[in-house]
DNA sequence: GCAAAAGTGTTCTTCGTACACCCATGG
DNA sequence: CCATGGGTGTACGAAGAACACTTTTGC
């Protein structure tokens, strides 16, 4: 387990030699739901951290590459379909003492998901459930492990990425009216936006929305014009966030 | 090595019945020299791509934080010291046959470094040396493993950071004047840059630079002002890219 | 008509870009 | 003096912020 400790890199060793690790992949599965941006956990049943909530993930098999570790273990544990929206790397994490069981280095990915009707039915997970980010940051030790850290990271990604791409349509069923896409922003960063140049920016930005004709009935007030996601994925102009 | 294939995550597993990885860290050592944006790499001495091109990296140990280990190989087979300008986690790379030895995951580093006089010196490698970026990127196949693409990602990472950091002056001697500024931003961009609008804006941004209050001679023309790197991580306003 | 939400126009300011121009040194 | 690079001023246009105003529905 120690290794000889070649210390010139991956040449003149032996394998057998050097320390295995345990290697994960975990997932911050972001949402907006009711105004408000929220993240998939799951129940932990088993020591260590019996009983808390933990983000869902699980081992990497040997023939798998990452990501597609990642997309098996969300339709595993959540019965959420492959590319539910978009799914990128976070970053990684490796602190020895991150598990108390073994050395193990986590990979931690990032998915982007539209508020579906079920979105967690039929898991093999013991329970599956929607929390608010805001409410599992304001109490670091209600999630396992150092998920707490990457839900941190995770958030701060997702902020700064809506402002210079397109993923905040990932966010979005198939068809949106530009209030949704208001609404993500201002749930994943937390600010109330101006609805007016909000709306200009978002027409005027090149492939960002495209209409589709149709309008949106609701209760009181104006129809509002239906939008497909855009053919661009980075966003120019760029939106920046207000407090800068 | 196969395992048990428990799909509900970390809970109900026996370690042992999980496949081992080898974790290893790579490193994207960038500076500019020459105006010219250069990589640090080694020449591999042995099987698999002996007599080729390599990032250097090495082994996780067991007792070390990623970023740790990341620093240590650097030392090791460069002679750099620690932290010689800025040191981030890239990403991580472990596609099933990226090695064929073994399955390895890699977590890539980035490192911002000053063009040294003496760079690469008392080092452990058998060569370590500066290497254009364009050469080596123009044939991937140059670099053993995926490390093309590992360095692929770090180019475009350093090269959006230097529009919403001041990272730029990590690749600076502890003073230096605008116009080596600019050479960084040139080098890393690949793009000509005003002078005059440069100046302003470097000068402009809050926390960027802050002046030394003396000047620096030079064969032909006014002597530069001299600066050291400001307080400020973020940039603001931002340096956008001409090209955008 | 009235409330409510969608969408447009207008103004002010900030920032990017292009480029004319002046400043300070070495030869 | 003149060549060379450092640094400032100015003018125009694109984009952000604030907010008055018009449009289109349900009730």
């Amino acid at each position: 387990m120690t290794g000889r400790a070649a210390v010139s890199g991956p040449e003149n060793y032996d394998p057998a030699d050097y320390p295995a690790f345990a290697v994960t992949v975990d997932l911050v599965v972001l949402t907006v739901r009711e105004h408000d941006l929220q993240v998939l956990v799951i129940r932990r049943g088993e020591a260590p951290f019996a009983g808390r909530s933990a983000l869902p993930g699980g081992f990497v098999w040997p023939g798998e590459d990452l990501a597609e570790a990642a997309r098996r273990e969300l339709a595993e544990e959540t019965g959420m379909q492959v590319v539910p929206g978009h799914l990128e790397q976070l970053a990684s994490y490796g602190a020895p003492d991150r598990d108390p069981r073994m050395r193990v280095v986590s990979v931690a990915h990032l998915v982007f998901a539209a508020d579906l009707p079920s979105p967690v039915a039929g898991s093999d997970a013991a329970a599956a459930d929607w929390r608010p980010v805001s409410e599992l940051l304001a109490h670091p030790r209600w999630l396992a492990f150092d998920h707490s850290r990457i839900l941190a990271d995770g958030l701060e990604r997702a902020r700064s990425k809506l402002e210079y791409t397109t993923l905040a349509t990932s966010f979005c069923p198939p068809e949106f009216t530009v209030a949704q896409l208001r609404e993500v922003y201002e749930a994943v960063w937390g600010e109330r936006l101006d609805p007016r140049n909000f709306h200009r920016k978002v027409t005027g930005a090149t492939g960002f929305v495209e209409p589709t004709g149709s309008t949106s009935s609701r209760a009181g007030g104006r129809p509002a014009e239906l939008f497909r996601p855009g053919a661009a994925s980075g966003l120019y102009p760029a939106l920046l966030r207000p407090g800068s």
